[in-house]
DNA sequence: ATTAATTACGTAATCAGTTACGCAAATATA
DNA sequence: TATATTTGCGTAACTGATTACGTAATTAAT
């Protein structure tokens, strides 16, 4: 039961919150410490209205970063003490205009030496500190703006998934695979068709035997994806890339890309200069993985499928 | 209209919250993306079993660093999805003890997974960083246990009024502070003697013409602090320091403080060389003062003042 | 000139935590 | 042994925020 043993900074969040707390804690009692009638929570309405302009409920929300109800309580809470008016807009009637009124600038005006010395105070605590929290705060701002923790979340998921992911030469074994991953997909989107049973129902004879290559991509043991080079031998292409399917199941594990990228090294190995493939645009992340991969579009081949409504090449450098 | 103009570090809080909201923000859809049902919040609590343990609540609490009904909701809550059982403690009937069942144990299996790639994103980040957050939370929060913000604030605020406070000679226009602010205690406490009216009704006579001092604290040119030295000539002390009187609206100000040392500075000016109290060990805080400023219990000197309970002595260096 | 979409913002419900309180069990004290 | 204090923990009420939703005013599109 060694789990969890090293759960280390995935606890980031949790102690964030515990120093939040700690920090935010004191915060009633400072106030009560400079007499000052007010309460933690609308501080950052003052700082926005401190200013003496009027704003809007929503300005404010932007500006301190709340939610727009939450400074709209704010707001109704600091008008029954006298320290804000509000005045509807003449110009747009949804607008509720709010600004400090004689009492608020007053209690702005106490507030001044509270923010010295508290400012004093967190200044002596980042002077005691090695580590710079508030810059390291700024930075993670910044890193979680440009990319999410999600994100970053489903990068390495992805990342190690793939390193799971291997990709193995055919066997009579996987046939059943072979087809039922096709099958999935193709009578998802389309109908099956002749030349595809040919092809699932005997890839030995269909592909194998004519000089073409099938290889499986395995997820713990489980063939997941599925992928077939044809020979052709049209004078211009050496292979077609096709009956590539991969499961649902696989989202997210790269395997698609791990296949493909394995069987175009294959096609170079047996010396190969140009492949060609067919798929039809309604597929959009294949299509977008052909592209990454380098395959052109072209035109004008004759082909047997009629959900094809795009052709591809890749020429092998 | 200038004040929050730098506003700067107080924001420490606010900063930390939207952090904290920006960090935690995913974290549903992060087990989401791994097909664990469980919330963000009960974490924590999967964590602190994980190693096979019974825990109570109340210990639960404690190494999740939350209140103990936070906790018992969460237990409710993992025990209707079964992940969780309860037993009675046989030895004490009070203790619940919880454990994880097997459904729970699968559950905490399948959040390694995810740890690690949380781990992973929040180490990237880290790496992406010059100014380490984890470390600097830890430095946070090793210095505000050894000394609440609250506490440092008031240390700043006491330096900053401190500063504010002028301490300056007796003069004639003072006679009606100097007798206030000592009515006001002395009949607080206790009750006027004829030897207060003499002194206070006339310090001119009483005092400063047999050789006294008195002073003054100014804060904000008001006096709210008055402080006496007057002549003794018994062969063993110098002066006798008495008359000391600070307003309450002075509190927290180190108004007594900084009267008390002007006061044995000029004694020291004048050539003395021991200076006597009298005073009441009611009036803790005065003592407090006396013995900060080196003053030494002592016994047996004759007084008019029944309210006297307590000598003192300072022996100048 | 209608109709549709957007915007401002208030109210209500919800959420993850807290403090307040009370009961019952265990422990300490007289 | 009786009584007082402490401890464990559940329920209830509160807090500071959120999201969801509805309504009225404005703006854009047909």
């Amino acid at each position: 039961m060694n789990f969890f043993e090293q759960t280390g900074k995935v606890a980031i969040g949790s102690r964030l919150r515990m120093l939040t707390d700690k920090v935010t804690e004191d915060a009633a009692q400072i106030y009560k410490l400079y007499n000052i009638d007010m309460q933690p929570k609308w501080f950052p309405v003052f700082y926005a209205l401190a200013k003496g302009e009027e704003k809007t409920i929503t300005e404010l929300a932007k500006n301190i970063g709340h939610s727009h109800p939450s400074v709209s309580k704010i707001i109704s809470e600091m008008l029954k003490k006298g320290y804000v008016r509000e005045s509807k807009d003449k110009a747009d009637g949804r607008r509720n205009m709010v600004s400090l009124t004689k009492k608020g600038v007053e209690i702005s005006k106490e507030i001044e030496d509270q923010l010295i010395d508290v400012n004093a105070a967190v200044e002596e605590i980042s002077a005691q500190s090695q580590n710079k929290l508030w810059e390291a705060i700024g930075e993670w701002e910044f890193l979680l703006e440009q990319k999410t923790l999600l994100r970053r979340v489903m990068e390495k998921k992805k990342e190690r998934d793939s390193l799971k992911v291997q990709i193995v030469d055919y066997k009579p074994a996987y046939q059943e695979a072979f087809r039922a991953l096709n099958v999935e997909w193709i009578s998802h989107y389309f109908t099956m068709e002749d030349s595809d049973y040919k092809a699932l129902d005997n890839p030995q004879g269909y592909i194998l035997d004519k000089g073409g290559v099938i290889l499986v991509a395995l997820y713990e043991n489980e063939p997941l994806g599925v992928c077939a080079l044809i020979k052709m031998d049209d004078g211009e292409y050496d292979f077609e890339l096709a009956k590539m399917a991969v499961s649902p199941k696989a989202q997210g594990k790269n395997v698609g890309f791990l296949l493909a990228n394995a069987i175009i090294e294959k096609a170079k190995s047996f010396g190969a200069s140009k492949l060609y493939l067919e798929s039809n645009t309604i597929l959009k992340p294949a299509i977008n993985l052909y592209h990454k991969l380098g395959f052109q579009k072209v035109a004008g081949k004759p082909t047997p499928y009629t959900r094809c409504n795009i052709q591809m090449e890749l020429v092998l450098g």
